[in-house]
DNA sequence: TTATTATGACTGACCAGTCAGTCATAATAG
DNA sequence: CTATTATGACTGACTGGTCAGTCATAATAA
């Protein structure tokens, strides 16, 4: 009982990677049922056996994401190192997430757009996102404050800053292509952590890690 | 001979607001010229007077943003104060322009995404945006590091976190108002200055200005 | 043959942009 | 002052093109 077999997640998953590109290159606004299904190499039709609507591809896209991101956070969950560490994992792998897939990431200004209008249990919850993020980073913060690594008195508003400062970076190498994004993680960490103002601190300058340590799914 | 005399750039200015509102409110893709001429008390087709198409009142919008930022960066012209100085400054008024106008800073994400796809002179330049505010922040972070209250070494790199970080703190705005936008200046420039680890400055915690310092056009 | 998948021509809604006509105003004439 | 007329701002019905989503038909495998 199975006549003609197709992995249909197998086939969704290249429509929407095929859709991801066509997204990245032209924008969510500019893209036609028609081109992803150029782009997939299928007729138009067919993206509907997989999809409802245009606009769940673009929730695909951004369940995607958030699957990614998740993955980051999930990444950092390991205890056992010093909170200041994990730390600087998370955002070294949130960087080099976002550098892995240039394309999802390009496709984050149209969630953006996209999300901007959306209540919080709606499709597009990018805001629950950020919140996630936050909420870790904050996490981190407190716990490395009491390990003596941070000073004390940091909560949400250094954690949004921090996040901030990635998604900032995120958007300047949207803007203009040749600001190096997975070169930005160590002057980020140097930056929010050991400060701008002259040097205090005994213990010479931050460690520089040869970057990288997302493992993507 | 004289009829009905209208001043045209007041009504362009009039219909710009409208537009800026509604596109806040539904974002540009959303938005009909319909809407646009609702918002502003007239009819559809008398927006064509002022504007030659929905992509022109887009434009206009980027120019407004535009000019808001040129104002920001030549506020921090002044010399004569030390340059530490002038960079929280420049900080504390951009963060403080973006909190004063929500409506054209929500329509910054519609710009975002429609200047994704234009090259270096086209209508939506945002590039050359972050171009202009790197290049001033790096300019004061070299100054301040040469009369040694930043240490040395700082250049591009840290200019593009500490311009990512007022950008990336507005994106978590974007996506969740419940973020305080105006009050993240202190703590942004808490932790891109003192830095988050243990504190080492003998000169007790950073002062926290009332903030607010931009004056608008 | 039958179940399943693929196709692309088709449809109907939508909307940017147009333009022939209306109207309020102000200049001028009587 | 009132009537007349010139002007251009304003209007909204209309047009033409676009495109999301549908569905009758074809292709293919079991």
């Amino acid at each position: 009982m199975a006549p003609k077999r197709v992995d249909r997640a197998a086939r969704r998953e290249e429509i929407l990677s095929a859709a991801v590109r066509v997204f990245a290159r032209q924008g969510f606004a500019a893209s036609r049922i028609e081109d992803v299904a150029a782009e997939a190499g299928i007729a138009k039709g067919s993206v509907y056996l997989s999809f409802d609507s245009r606009e769940a591809l673009l929730s695909a896209a951004f369940e995607r994401l958030s699957e990614r991101s998740a993955t980051v956070l999930e990444q950092t969950a390991a205890d056992g190192e010093p909170a200041l560490e994990r730390l600087s994992g998370l955002v070294r792998s949130a960087v080099a997430m976002l550098a892995d897939e240039p394309d999802l990431t390009r496709v984050m200004v149209d969630l953006w757009a996209a999300g901007r209008h959306t209540g919080d249990g709606a499709p597009f919850d990018m805001a629950a996102v950020y919140r996630a993020y936050r909420g870790v980073v904050a996490d981190l913060l407190r716990r490395a404050a009491e390990e003596g690594d941070l000073r004390p008195g940091v909560g949400e508003p250094e954690a949004t800053v921090v996040v901030g400062a990635i998604e900032g970076c995120l958007v300047q190498w949207l803007m203009d292509p040749s600001v190096r994004l997975a070169g930005l993680a160590e002057p980020l960490l140097d930056v929010c952590l050991s400060g701008l103002r002259v040097s205090r601190q005994p213990s010479g300058p931050p460690d520089r890690r040869p970057s990288e340590s997302y493992q993507g799914p």
